[in-house]
DNA sequence: AAGTCGGGGTC
DNA sequence: GACCCAGACTT
């Protein structure tokens, strides 16, 4: 029997069952897969239900802030996805009419939406025939067909779609893409596949050929930066100053605490003098001083170690040089977005849920 | 083609 | 500690 009919009846009994398969909703499905951009079903899952939930179609995506969508985000990672979404939903209102648009070159034009999304629209909601390659596609097909190219290749991409294409059930392409991308993570796992209790295994090469855990051969470096962040908290009564990430970096649109980054963490005698320097600040406008112990924070590609100055001031006002920055009341921390190392700073030591 | 963008699960 | 996750965008 052909690859793609075992796959899809095997799918049919196997699949998982999951909030956004309840719907051909192209809004759902779309939002469904954004959030699920590098990130584990288990880890998606809840953001979904209450982003849908707080944002249920586009149009209330569209006419939304960027601050509330980014809230919605909060702790999920990669935040320009939040950003794009939000972006695309006001395309979507200005230039379809607010009407998802229904083909895979339009869809593919929208931001945050490159080949493996549009591909995934396309077929789930709109039944068009179009792959969508994800890492566990990858995975499957370089093994079934034994693919050994740097998965990081464009040959190897290619020779992935071309056979895809083959394979593809043009009738049920959604169900299809979905049986391939089940299948890769429940039984073709990146470490120790269920090769044993696998229903293509006498005509997967790399099971026949013993080199299942070969494939996909992947050649990563893995960079990582040293990153040192002198966060400080100025803080009159129940009033603190935050200050909203702008740059092309990291947590854009993010808020943190006024923050001064060397790549190597300054020496703790020295940090007075780099705060009234840096903010220009006077001796007698300092009414108390405590230091954290050194928060480490690692991303994917970057080792984060910070630390928290907390600083009783006479008046927030007399802090100076910052750009983006506003006086709050540390109630109103659950308005507004933090990555995740000032999450937990904020909840340990104010007590409070972010 | 190589970097960059988060955070968490898994081995 | 390394790898990987329903990838996309920038350089």
């Amino acid at each position: 029997m052909a690859i793609s009919k075992l796959l899809v009846e095997w799918y049919n009994t196997n699949k998982r069952e999951l909030p956004w398969r309840e719907t051909q909703n192209p809004y759902i499905i779309w939002v469904s897969e954004i959030i699920l951009q590098q990130t584990r079903v288990n880890q998606g899952i809840n953001y979904f239900l209450n982003f849908i939930d707080q944002f249920p179609d586009i149009k209330s995506l569209a006419e939304s802030e960027e601050v509330e969508v980014l809230k919605a985000w909060e702790g999920l990672g990669y935040y320009s996805r939040a950003r794009n979404l939000r972006e695309s939903a006001i395309i979507i209102s200005k230039q379809y009419s607010g009407i998802f648009p229904d083909t895979y070159k339009d869809i593919l034009n929208l931001k945050g939406i490159g080949p493996y999304t549009a591909g995934a629209i396309s077929s789930i909601a709109f039944n068009l025939p179009y792959p969508a390659i994800d890492g566990n596609v990858k995975r499957v097909i370089s093994r079934l067909y034994g693919l050994k190219e740097d998965s990081a290749s464009s040959v190897f991409s290619k020779k992935i779609e071309t056979i895809i294409m083959d394979i593809i059930d043009k009738r049920e392409p959604g169900k299809f893409n979905q049986a391939l991308m089940d299948f890769g993570s429940l039984i073709c796992l990146p470490k120790n596949p269920l090769c044993k209790e696998c229903f293509l295994n006498d005509l997967c090469y790399a099971n026949t050929n013993q080199v299942v855990n070969e494939l996909p051969a992947t050649y990563r470096k893995n960079n990582k930066r040293d990153r040192a962040f002198l966060y400080f908290i100025f803080k009159e009564k129940d009033k603190v100053v935050i200050n909203k990430r702008t740059a092309q970096d990291i947590w854009k649109g993010m808020y943190e605490f006024p923050l001064i980054e060397y790549s190597i963490m300054p020496a703790e005698e020295e940090w007075v003098d780099i705060m009234q320097e840096r903010f220009q600040l006077k001796g007698s406008d300092i009414k108390g001083l405590s230091f954290s112990p050194f928060h480490y924070h690692k991303l994917s590609h970057q080792n984060i170690k910070a630390a928290f100055i907390q600083v009783e001031i006479k008046e927030l006002s007399s802090i100076t040089g910052l750009h983006d920055s506003r006086i709050i009341n540390i109630n109103d921390f659950v308005t507004f977005p933090f990555p995740r190392l000032i999450q937990k700073y904020v909840q340990h030591n104010f007590q409070y849920n972010i």
